[in-house]
DNA sequence: TATGAATGAGAATTCATTCAT
DNA sequence: GATGAATGAATTCTCATTCAT
């Protein structure tokens, strides 16, 4: 294999290794990929994954981090650029599918959460940390800006609401094949849902219920 | 040790084992916990476990399920008990409390999306997808009937994002002690929530927003 | 189940025990049949098993010293009855029918001489040694009455042959299923055989050789 | 320890594999072999037989099929090298000796038959039973040749006769320590003897019983 | 006698990571 | 820089046997 000496050479392996670790993660789930397996399918060997990163963990962390990237800048700019008064829900939508059009995204933020966090250096979890405070910063401003029946700071928190809804339907709709099959079953139609059949109307109410906080009868608990 | 003859003593042990699992995983996460902890925290051998849960995950499972059954039941009493023209968003916060009544419970549900469903026998499987979906029929009834403005299916509906809502918050909250230490890092205020600060409002706004599905603006995107 | 109080029940509780265990044995390798399943089959409890053998070992010793006894009845009684004069081959043939009429009998000497021998009280082991010796030693010379030709021994010498070559043959022909379908392969004819065809040939060649003795040619190497 | 990168080096490890698993196999039954054992006798992790055998099992295989080679190239070229007219019972037991030559052989065929096959890849299995055909076909045309006597295929017949006696033999001798000393009671002399005192004179016969085929009397059953 | 609940030893194998080449 | 050979920790589950009932 070709060395890479220059730095926007070793900068392009990088990429090809987090382009082929977002590949194989297509296809399957985090713990089932081995090093080895990537390393063959870029035509490298093992030992060089660990010249670009720490562990397995950082990998995949970095494969989140590019993926969120362009998710926050997808979102920041469908929301800047859209007409001032435009529909709350709209640009909610918006925001969904900006996250459809990663498919990767929800596996990989579902797993992050879940598997990872364990092998990695502190200072990278700091770096993804910030990463995210500045993402989220950035993408709830914007929010703010679009929809101004928000106060201060609710566009962050909606967008950590946005993410738990992520995750968790991303974790109760990933099933195992096993379990896929079994739920076959007739008259197991609570389970009739998709990824997308669930996130998508369950965002728009959740801006919806943002907007509307007084409550609909006068009656108390 | 006492031997389990007649049918009640075995209930009680398998009951005992269960809630020593329980106890278990309310300190650590069930990758990390061993058959043969908990059989030597029970004062049992490893196999007696086996007499009683044919595998580590239906164990699991198992408690995941006592737990919800608990869950099910204080939920659809709630929604029974309550005052007719109760408000809606006071029923929601009742079915949070009686989610953070239950500590161990998010932690288990997040388990059980990410972690377990692999080994277990296609019977049992079926037999708790049935349960849930019993479950979820139940209280999500209990529901519409407590909050008429609710269309049929709402009910369950809501209970799917409730869900959601609780593994994912679940997920994003419960952060390895290395990485809790280095979000204490200055600027991080992101990160700066509990399980409870995020999950107890956005069920409110969900229940709101699905009460209110009339668009704010007449704007569109 | 029914309490065997008389010396004469337990027999047959034992003798049931015995069977059962053959029947099983029919179908299944010594390491596959589980005590609970030979429980199970008898409509016993596992520990009833004990109260008649003390191992599985002995249990499955005393299944083969019964099929060996019967073999030893079933061979002398042929080699007494035999017409003076018979020919030896016609001889040996009948001890490989009798061999053949008893199908569990080589993959059970198989099993003994590979497998057991480990957890046998010695003085079973004594016992069953000692019911070996009498069996070889009376077969042995009922042989030689009925083959002059053969010197005094040459019947214990015969009878030990002709179990090497029972062991060997029937390890080599059981094949698990996986194996047996790899060897379906083309070209692969030197393991189209069975135990029968390698066994029966095999021990009228050797009767013939042991009534031949001298030499064929007359060099030497 | 030192890394074996190039190819020759590699095969010098592996040959180092199997012999220190033949020689762990002179002293201890498959069984009683753990491969964290062979690591530690050789030096080695345990992981690095793994890079060079799938299983345990295949291991064994090889170390079976390295030691049958030599017995395939042993057997074939005596009968080769024998003098035109050489008594087949001389070349007979030239092939005991080339079998008593090799101690562990026996052992290793009993084992093989009796333990292995199971998880061991049939593309392995399969190579394994060419093998045995190629050196079976090659060694029983020698034996043709060198015996005229034998009709054509005969000669594949007394190997596999030759290897049913190898392996029943083994079996009745090779007796556990505990099943030795009982053994010792006098009187049991059925059991005086060895694998050689057996195996020996047993395939002379064998070899004679095939050249003789004709009935010794001429009266019948 | 009969039962069956309780026991606990035991071992192959994977794969992220290291480091000699 | 690149490689890939070497490493070794880590854990479920079975089933013969015992013994309280």
């Amino acid at each position: 294999m070709q060395r890479a000496h220059r730095p926007d050479q070793k900068e392009l392996r990088r990429r090809a290794i987090l382009a082929g670790a977002a590949q194989l993660f297509a296809v399957a789930r985090y713990q089932d990929i081995r090093m080895a397996d990537l390393a063959h399918e870029l035509g490298l060997g093992k030992g060089t994954l660990y010249l670009y990163f720490p562990t397995k963990e950082s990998l995949f962390l970095a494969v989140l981090q590019a993926e969120m990237g362009g998710w926050f800048r997808g979102a920041s700019q469908r929301l800047e650029e859209a007409a001032p008064g435009t529909d709350p829900v709209a640009l909610a939508e918006g925001l969904v599918q900006e996250m459809l059009d990663r498919p990767l995204l929800p596996g990989l933020q579902a797993t992050v959460h879940g598997v990872l966090e364990q092998n990695v250096p502190t200072a990278e979890t700091l770096a993804f940390a910030r990463f995210l405070q500045d993402g989220v910063n950035r993408v709830g401003l914007s929010l703010e800006k679009a929809v101004p029946a928000l106060a201060p700071g609710q566009g962050a928190v909606f967008l950590l609401r946005f993410y738990s809804l992520v995750i968790g339907t991303q974790l109760m709709s990933a099933r195992p094949p096993a379990v896929r099959e079994a739920l076959q079953e007739p008259g197991l139609h609570v389970f009739d849902f998709t990824f997308e059949s669930v996130f998508r109307p369950a965002v728009v109410d959740l801006m919806n219920g943002m907007l509307h906080r007084e409550p609909v009868f006068s009656a108390s608990m």
